[in-house]
DNA sequence: ATTGTTTATATAAGTACTTATGTAAAAATA
DNA sequence: TATTTTTACATAAGTACTTATATAAACAAT
């Protein structure tokens, strides 16, 4: 028995607390393992600095919220460690300007991977369809019990880097994978509705056939996930059907998949790609993004009842 | 701009920590407006011995998921607020045995009210459809930026003291106001045995087919409270199955629903009431008091396990 | 019965924040 | 221009946890 999840929203500030410190203590985990020295309490500073390039205590305070003597002492103990330098800024001398060091952009390169793997971890773990923050809390928490976020996160590492993905077009072998996969994304987010049925159980008719593409990422004979281009106009498509397989989320097949619809579009000479999404969809319209796509109005009767938001993409 | 925001899943630990210390910081400031010495941070301690009635360092710890020093520095705090007592378990010695105080009881009895509203006030904001934590999360804090956690618990204290009530009797569309109302309460005082649960869910077969009555408290079509009268014997009634919903609770609903039955019971010609409760309750049996209940000796096997105090009214 | 192990609690020291306050430079004001 | 106020950063002390370790009682093994 757990109190603190028994007594629901009232510890609720506790019980986020608790999560935070199993969440510091497994980011730590996982740098001791890649042998990095680092502390995961000094991340929101260090990755400041590193965007900033030169950049202020007050500076750091403001984007972080927290006081001004945590900044202070955060970058007491990064200079500690020499992974920044500062010095007196001339224009108003009570300012000190702060870079990271030579050593720091060292580390920040060996970093970057992992907090990358991280970030699709976490984000695999607490991306799906709930009613209430603590039934998110909860699933998290039960993840973490079944297996640790260190494990996950050194497992998804590996698995990165002995993961052998082929992309490859669509082949009616794959026809049931390219159906399961989209389902199952479906019903993580929305209400299937018939149509989606019909045209995923039909992706031939529906999508190649009409001069579209569709794509399979291939971990040997095992399908990682999916995407679609569907023909719009000559040189126009529009981005869909991307699923990544359950057992396969958190290493990156989404992004090798999005970087094949890339390349193959300026291969194929296309001049734009469009998308339809849910704003409610946060973490998937950030790396679209992420890839250069821009936000534009939805028009009169877009082709999915549940898409609140369109993007275009020139080549 | 909020870096912690921006960074999304990878600083999900400094932001987690960041929202319990704001949430730790607002209930700080009700108890202090509302004139309570308490702590935050002692609450999931506090709220176990409440529950426990006699528990020990260790089984909180347990039940808190944290490390037994920990417990130990919250007992010291308890003990020095003179919250709780302590005294040594006869048999085995290394234990000690922990108990609210008179004063933590007075406390407990305080907080009960602001604790619900708490509770309703942030469940009010996290309970929505969101597809990821830390969309849940900003939420949340958007909803604090705009207005502070302590602001709004403070304003729903508030608005719960302008009702309308009126006092209706049974009605098989109200069966699950009376069972969940119930719960709630029993849930907030004592650990509920399926017994409880038993009757609560048929309350027509075991109450009102026997002869007794319940009565509801409406605001509009809201259920704001609700009580029994079991028949004992003819014109004998037992009090019971006293609740009131904890969003109505400080508007007295309770002694509006008493003084109905107590007009009842004259105009029924009723000769006695009696009543179960426990000593812990003592807001409840001072409000017994006040309408003439007088204590008499418990019968052995009384139906009530968790009851230590018997009451009586003559009309 | 003796000895080693486990359990329940306490104490000490460390950490990552906090609040309160100090100091020097810059900006505002009279 | 002289004085006051504000700003940028540093230092000190407090807090709510942590880890490491101590102590005494209970239990298990021989």
């Amino acid at each position: 028995m757990d109190a603190l999840r028994e007594f629901r929203e009232i510890s609720l500030g506790s019980r986020l607390n608790r999560m935070s410190e199993v969440m510091m203590k497994e980011t730590q985990k996982v740098y001791t393992y890649y042998g990095i020295d680092f502390d995961p309490y000094l991340f929101p500073a260090f990755k400041i600095i590193s965007l900033k390039n030169k950049t202020t205590n007050t500076e750091i305070r403001e984007l972080l919220n927290v006081t001004q003597p945590a900044i202070t002492q955060t970058l007491n103990k990064l200079l500690k460690k020499e992974l920044i330098t500062t010095d007196s800024n001339e224009a108003d001398k009570r300012k000190k300007n702060v870079s990271l060091s030579l050593k720091g952009e060292k580390l920040l390169i060996k970093m970057i991977p992992i907090w990358n793997v991280i970030h699709e971890t976490i984000e695999n773990l607490t991306t799906f369809s709930s009613e209430s923050l603590v039934a998110h809390l909860s699933k998290l928490e039960d993840a973490f019990s079944e297996k640790s976020m260190s494990e996950r996160v050194i497992e998804n590492m590996k698995s990165i880097e002995s993961l052998d993905i082929t992309i490859i077009s669509f082949d009616e072998k794959y026809a049931d994978a390219f159906y399961n996969l989209n389902l199952e994304w479906l019903e993580t987010f929305f209400y299937v509705e018939p149509h989606d049925k019909e045209v995923l159980s039909n992706a031939k008719s529906y999508i190649v056939d009409k001069g579209g593409h569709i794509f399979f990422a291939k971990d040997g004979e095992r399908i990682a996930g999916t995407v679609a281009l569907i023909k719009i106009e000559d040189n126009i498509y529009e981005l869909s059907k991307m699923a990544v397989s359950p057992a396969f989320r958190g290493k990156k097949i989404g992004q090798k998949l999005m970087q094949h619809c890339l390349d193959f579009a300026k291969e194929q000479g296309f001049t734009k790609f469009i998308l339809y999404s849910n704003r409610k969809l946060e973490n998937a319209i950030y790396i679209y993004e992420k890839y250069g796509f821009k936000e534009i109005p939805v028009e009169e009767g877009s082709p999915y009842e549940r898409s609140n938001i369109k993007m275009e993409l020139f080549f």
